[in-house]
This record gives structure tokens, C-alpha cells and sequence, in this order.
DNA sequence: GATGAATGAGGTTTCATTCAT
DNA sequence: CATGAATGAAACCTCATTCAT
């Protein structure tokens, strides 16, 4: 469905790649269908962006940005790392639950692209593990983590546990209810597996 | 008739594969660079392999069986399921680190093929996962993991750490010792992040 | 949108082809020769045409199009069942002897195609054969040919006989002049073999 | 089927690529094909056959060879060139449906051939076009034909209505019968369109 | 004579990007 | 600003033929 709505171009071609690629696939993706849900013509996409690469690194900073922010602003609003760590779970499922298309193209197809758009949005990725970075940091300080955890490995564990789980269920078509689950995972990621029956 | 039989010319052109993929990226991987490599003639990979994308199935085919086969081996000595898992996680690391263009492909360039072959890819995957599910099922019945985990979720958050860590250990071009943090990541994910001040 | 107008390109390409297939033959006539003589890239062919054999059967089409518009044109000038046969022998040896590439690539190339594409090309030469078909029905009303003609067979007989006539005089390099002969093969179709000496 | 019979490899060979190209189209007939269904190895073919173009060509060769043979033997026991004629014509037709396969292959599959070959088909032909040349020749002696007949348009109206209405035939999945015709086909070509109201 | 594994040339089509209008 | 027709590079796979055994 095109829509000649009074959003500026940029934004409604990111948007209509979002669309475009979560109902396509990335590689059945191309420019000009891009450009027909955007309802622009094809040398117009080129007025906006570098390139194809480019529209895509746009959609996932702009995207990822917004998530970011959300994430932060809430987290500011409690001072216990723990707490900071389980909103930061819930609101990463949320988000994604909240937007069907995006959690498609963010969890599957943008991960089919080549390894120099991989980078990129590493890069963008970077500012959320500062966050997740900034809660090992705080949660350490404050005694509720353990002191000899190696950082980056924890981060690893985090985020590698968020996103194998969204991924999954995004696999599965997004048939159950994420959300619900984001305590259980809070509650994994801090205790671990063990009973503690030392 | 094709056989998948350990004839060397199957075998070559596997190596090959990995081979070239590691050197050049999937994208730029052309069925041509592989027979040129492997010693043989283009036509004479289709003896072998129905095509393109039976090259990369069965590679990952052959590879992750020796990887679980040699995994399984050495879990079946011990009996606690804590330990299994510590050399699960031992092993996973070294396998890759053992094989650098593997590693490579693996991580980074098979994750770039369509959704068709990515699903081929996880049909191999589920018999890894399945080893992991018996850890945490052993591990319930023998109390060292706690009644409550949700068997499902505690496979994501295992398999979802040990990825991501390979991932970023091969995106840092393989330059630290990724074995040596084996029990490090053991211990995360036995303990989890908290302190246990309770 | 591709639109079958008489835009120059569409011209351009379906006069390549013909140009083209004559000089070379129907299986060393690639896509590219043709492109290359018609001025235009590779890529163009594909804004015009589906696919190559669209290229094939729109040349078919287009050429017996006007094959055919031509010879009705003068056949609904006379009434007599006859002479209308005895205009379209001598046209359809016309049209041929005044396009010499059209001519090879009609009665030889063409027929070395496969059968998806010859189906198609008999659909289009059935709006000829349904001239012929008039042709015989007024023959028979009109008392100039046998009430007891079987109309099939001798529309396959007026057919076959011009066919092969055609063929043989373009495998002979189109060397001696067909349209002089039309008369006596209007003669021959006309009185058959027979000296008549009831 | 494959049957081992004693019958030389030439021939188990020639028989085996009739079938093979009635069942598949001259296009899907590969060598392979011919040599599975013959019983012997691809290998093989090329001790008694030059190339795949050789194996086409002696097909023809010799299967027209016994079409001849059997028509000349019978043309042989009548003098009168009207009756050889009709002879000529039920035999064709006869011949063609007492061998579905070989209908299928020398009506329809061979003519996608290049014209290399069929120029080396219509060498083998002429001894068939020889056959009605004398019929013509004698008819005329006999007076039974008119003698401005033009002997090579008469001998390409016979060939070309008699093959034009085989070939229909075929098209039409042999699904009539087409010897039942052979006396109207030979009335139309003595007698031609003409109700003779002269 | 018979085998069949190996060879390697060759072509259609897609699609990101440009640029004249 | 916007258009969209035109560009042209690039690769998978088939199959007739060979030749070592």
C-alpha cells in the first residue's frame, strides 16, 4: 500500500524498508520496490541516501535509536542495577513485540547483509552495550554483582541471551508472548543455573 | 550415482569451500574459486553436490558432526551435569579455536546466507542444542540446576553466551585466547551475574 | 510498465533479432548479440521483453501480424474463392522473397526452437490458417471446389504445399524467384496432379 | 526399461534413443539418457557412433531406410503412377502409426535439430523425394498427369501435404485415424480444390 | 571391447546506480 | 527537487566428449 502521507521523504523511505524487507526478505529487497512503497520515484532514494548500504544503516541507527532512548530514560528512573538490568530485559522484548516488522528485519534479515554493513551496525550496537555496560559497572559498585566478573563477558552474556531469545521467537513467528518471559530471563542472567546448594 | 562417501574429492572440495569463503567472504565465494581450490574442474563439483547450496549444507553437515561428535565423547565420561556443561564450553571454544577459517565461516559468513539455507543450517544446529538440553534436564534431576529454569530459556541463554562470545572473538579477528576464558564463562553461567548476598 | 507500443526501442530490438537470428542461427543468437545490434544494453531487452523467448514469440507475432493484415487486405477485394487463393499463394511468396531474413528465420530457425515456443507460434499461425479455412468455405459455397472436400485436410494440403515450397527455396539460398511459381502452384492446388482425362 | 538383448549395441542403441527422445524431447535427450536406456555405458556410445549428431543421423537413416524399402517393394507391384501413388500415400501414413515413438521423433523432435543436421536429414530424405519424382515421371508417360506439370513443385505439393497432415497428426497426439484418410488425401492431390466446372 | 569419472566452455538475467529532462 | 529509462557487470550449472583403467 503506497501512501503519499505529509511525512518528509527521509522518513518514509526508511519506513518503507522496514516494510518492504520484513514482507520480502532482504535479498528480494531491491531498490525499486523500495522506492514504490515509498511511493517515490527511484533516483529520488538517491537524493536521501549514499546508497542501498546507506538506507539501511539509517533505518537501524534511526530505529535503534529511538529503542535506546527509551530504554535510558526509563532506566534513569531507578538507581538498583538489578531493577535497571530487568527493565532493560523487558522493554528490549517489548519494543520488539511492539513493532512486528522491525523485530523481523532487526532480528533476521539485516544479519544477511555482507560483513562491511555488519560492522556499521555494530558500531550503532556499541551505544546500546555502553548501557548494558554502564549496568555491570553500577551493579558491581554497588556490591550486587560479583566483583570478579569480567565485564565484557558479561556483557556478552547478556545481550548474547536477549538476543538468542528474540531471535528464536521471531523465528517461531513471534507465536508467543515475549514479554511475559522477560522476568524468568532477568532471574537467569543474575542467578545463573545453579541451586546454590553449596 | 552420488555418494557422500569420504572419497577424497567430497572431502577436497569441503576444505576448499571453507577455504575460500574464510579468504574471500560467502558473497564472493563463486562456485568457480571453489573447484579451483579443491583441484577439480567446475562440472565435477556437481558430481558431489546437487549444488551451490549443497556445498555450504553439507559442509556445515560434516563439520558440526565431528564438532558434537567430539563434544559428546568427552561429556558421556563424566557424570555431573556441571561439569558436562564446563566441557561443552571448553570444547566449543577450542574446536573453533583450533580451526581459524572454520571459525570464520561459521560465525560470520554462513550467517549471511538466504533464509533457506539458514534453516537447512539450524535442522543440523538442533542436535547441538539437543545435547545442551540433556545438561540442563541432568542437571535438574541431579539438583545442581535449580527445578524451576525453564529448560527452554536456559538452552537460549547458554547457546546465546557461548555464540556471542565466539562471534565477537572472530569479528576481533581471533587475536585473545577465547579458551582461556572457558570457565570464566562457566562460572557466569552457573552463578549468573549476582553476588548472592541474599 | 512495458508496453508493446511501436516505441522505437521494441522496434529496434525485434528487428535485431531477426537481423541477428538470419546471420547467425536461431542457437548462436544470445541475448547479447542481439542487444549489441540493437543499439542498446543487455538490460534493455529486459524493460521491453520477459524474457528471451517473449523476444522470440513478440517477433513472431509482430511479423505475422502484418503478414497477415497484408494478405486480408487484398483478399477482401475479390469474391471469388479462387482467385482469393490464388492472391494469398502469391503474397505469402511476396512477403517472403521481400524480406530475406525474415524469410530464413521463419522457415528454418524458428522451428529449431523448442516446443513451449513452437506451441505458441502455432497459436499465433492459427489466425493464417483460419484465413485459408474462409477461403475453403467460400470455395465450397461458391460450387468452385468439391461439396465434398474434407476442409481440414485440404486446408493442410494448401498449407503444407506453400510451406514447403517456401522452405525448399530458402534452403536453396532463396536463389530462384518463388513469386513466379506462385500461378503454377495456385494450378497445381487448384486441378491437382491430374490430366482430367475422365 | 532396460533390456539386455542380444541385438548388436548399435542397434539396442538407435532403438534406445528413439524412446528416449519420443519420451523426453529432442532437447532432454542426452546422451546419458540414451546410454542408461540402451544398457551400456556413456562411453560405449562413441565406439559406434561418432558424436551425438552420428547417432541422430544414422536413426534416421536407418529407420527411412526400411520406410523405403517396405513402400518401394509395394509401389514396385503396380504400374499405374496413380495407384503407386496412393499406395505411396497409405504406406507413409501407415508406417508413421504402426511406430508411435518413431511418428513422435521424425515428425516433431528431430526438426528442433540444427540445420547441420538437418541438412544431413534431408540428404537421406531425397531418396524418398526420388520415389515420387518417378511416380510423377511415370504418371506423366502414362498420361495420367498433365504435362506442364512443374515435376519439382508436384513432388514438394505431395511431400508437403502429406507431412503437413503426419505432422498435424502427431500434434495431435496421434489421437485419430490418420490412414483412414490416405484415399481423400490422395483424391485431394489428383484431383485438387477444383470441382471441375469447367 | 567396455567403462564412467572427469572435464570446462558458455549464456540468461538481475538490479544498484546514473543522468538527461 | 524529482523522475524513471537505461545501463552492464557478473555467475551457476549442463552435458557432449575423453581416456585411464
Amino acid at each position: 500500500m503506497i501512501l503519499k502521507t505529509n511525512k518528509p521523504k527521509y522518513t518514509q523511505i526508511i519506513d518503507a524498508a522496514v516494510n518492504v524487507i520484513a514482507e520480502n526478505g532482504y535479498h528480494a529487497s531491491q531498490v525499486s520496490k523500495i522506492a514504490k512503497k515509498a511511493g517515490v520515484a527511484d533516483g529520488t532514494i538517491y537524493l536521501y541516501f549514499k546508497n542501498k548500504e546507506d538506507i539501511l544503516v539509517s533505518l537501524f541507527q534511526e530505529k535503534m535509536g529511538i529503542f535506546i532512548e527509551k530504554i535510558e530514560k526509563e532506566i534513569n528512573d531507578v538507581d538498583d542495577a538489578e531493577k535497571k538490568l530487568g527493565i532493560l530485559i523487558k522493554m528490549h522484548f517489548n519494543q520488539l513485540a511492539e513493532n512486528h516488522d522491525l523485530a523481523i528485519v532487526t532480528q533476521l534479515e539485516l544479519r544477511q547483509s555482507n560483513i562491511a554493513l555488519r560492522l556499521k551496525i555494530n558500531e550503532i550496537l556499541k551505544k546500546y552495550l555502553k548501557i548494558i555496560d554502564e549496568i555491570i559497572d553500577a551493579g558491581i559498585n554497588q556490591g550486587v554483582f560479583r566483583k570478579e566478573l569480567n565485564p565484557r563477558l558479561a556483557r556478552q552474556m547478556i545481550f548474547g541471551t536477549i538476543d538468542e531469545i528474540a531471535t528464536n521467537w521471531v523465528m517461531k513467528d513471534q507465536k508467543y508472548n515475549v514479554v511475559k518471559q522477560a522476568d524468568e530471563v532477568h532471574e537467569l542472567i543474575i542467578q545463573g543455573l545453579s541451586s546454590n546448594v553449596d
